[in-house]
This record gives structure tokens, sequence and C-alpha cells, in this order.
DNA sequence: GAAAACTGTCTCGGGCCCGAAATGATCGGG
DNA sequence: CCCGATCATTTCGGGCCCGAGACAGTTTTC
């Protein structure tokens, strides 16, 4: 299976899918959310305040709000880490998996209707 | 040319993406006015203000407020309808085609980089 | 055990965005 | 010619986000 795709075709997905998710309106995440979340449910935890700082080129107070509202989106959740009491670990919710899991769905489908 | 997808692969797309664009930092463009800006460039003219309200589902101050900010950084501008004066037509520029282009550009290379 | 280093959060002043409603400009039917 | 309909914008009150810097809790160093 092969990735391929114009540049054209590129900008016609990105737009049906932000489209969809704008219409939508569920969530309505900011860029910096969305990658937040996104990195947390994507790369190996454990996730830290200062490593996703680090990762997104951010201060730690953006990524402390962006937490708050997650948090209350129920997307993340917040953990002590008990090995250094100092750390914060961002844990993964059922309720984020599902929405990261309908926006992959998403993208596959915009992507299939896409003209050749 | 076929543009197929696992739900996996069509998530980490678009993690990669967004993250380059949150960490580039150039526009920092909300979701709304990244459609915005597809919406008029990949569609047909004209674009109005009623209209782009309409086809995102927002409201229009919503997007008077976003075609300022937009048209501050150069990416849109603004014109009277001579046919009535009552519209305004949304056009685009040259830095916006060229902000677009390297989007597009953007998602091909991540897609490219793609695990199989 | 005291001091330095490190973590995440809070505070501050400023700016942008939100929807609802009011406003100003323009068009069009009667 | 006028009055209602239709544009886009502005106003209003409220909320969120921003970075810089201050802050409290924890760990590490000496």
């Amino acid at each position: 299976m092969t990735v391929e795709i114009r540049p054209s075709q590129a900008l016609k997905l990105w737009h049906d899918v932000t489209l969809d998710l704008v219409r939508g309106g569920d969530a309505d995440l900011s860029a910096r959310q969305m990658t937040i979340l996104m990195t947390v449910y994507l790369e190996a935890p454990p996730h830290t305040v200062r490593g996703l700082a680090e990762k997104l080129g951010v201060t730690k107070p953006a990524i402390t709000r962006a937490l708050d509202t997650m948090g209350r989106l129920k997307l993340v959740a917040r953990r002590r880490d008990d090995k250094d009491r100092r750390n914060v670990i961002v844990q993964r919710t059922v309720e984020g998996a599902l929405y990261l899991e309908r926006v992959g769905d998403l993208i596959v489908a915009k992507a299939g209707a896409l003209p050749r």
C-alpha cells in the first residue's frame, strides 16, 4: 500500500477534513491542542509538560493551559509521577482515543473520495 | 494514482503536518481560518461573507473577524462587488497562494515519508 | 541539612475570538 | 419613492490564549 498524493489533492483533502471538523463543532481544538492530543496518543509515553513544550516549541504555561482545556473535555488526564513527584504525566482517556479514532476514519474517508 | 491510507497512517500524517505548522509558527491560523483560506483558494469564486458563513456553519461576524486577521497577514483581500454593492468579495493574494502551496508540499512530503 | 536546580502552575497585562443584537449601507418590489 | 429585505460590519459582555516572570513543591548537590 502506497500513500502517494499530489499537492492539489493534498490541499483538497486537508480542506475537506478541516471543513468537516469545523462544521461538526464537536471539540473546536486549536492547532496546538490538536498537536498535543495526537502526540500523546501516537508517541510512546510518558509525556510530561516540559517534554511537550520542547517538542512543540512553545512555553510551558501554554501546555498547562491546553491540558486544562482538554482535561475539561476529558480528552486527556493528568497524574503525578510517583518516581519524581515534580513531574506531571499526561495520560490518555477513552474519550480521547474515540475522538482521534473518528478523526482518523474521517481522513481515510475523505482520502478515498478524492478525485484521481 | 490512488490515495489509499489506513487510519493509523492518516493520524500520523495529520500529526506530522500539524506539528510542522505549529513549530514553524508562521501564521498560527485557527481551524476556521485555515478552512476559510482553503475554501477561497480551492473553490470557484466569487466568495462572499454570507456564503462562507453558511458553508462553515458559523456566524457572519466570525467570518468578518477572520477576514480582518487574514487580511492583516495579506493572505486574502476584500473588494466591494460592483454589481451589488452590499456584497464583499473575498479575493486571493499572492502571499496566500504561496502559503497554501507550502502547506500542500508539506503534506505531500509527510505522506511520502510515512511508514508503509 | 542548606542551597541550588528543576518541575508544573499561577499571575499579570494585553490581545483575539465568540454569538447576539444593533447599526449603516444598498437593493428591490410595490 | 419608500419601506422592507439583505448585505457586512460594529458593539457589547464574556471567555480563552499568549509570553514573561513569579511562585511553591520536589529533588539533587554539596
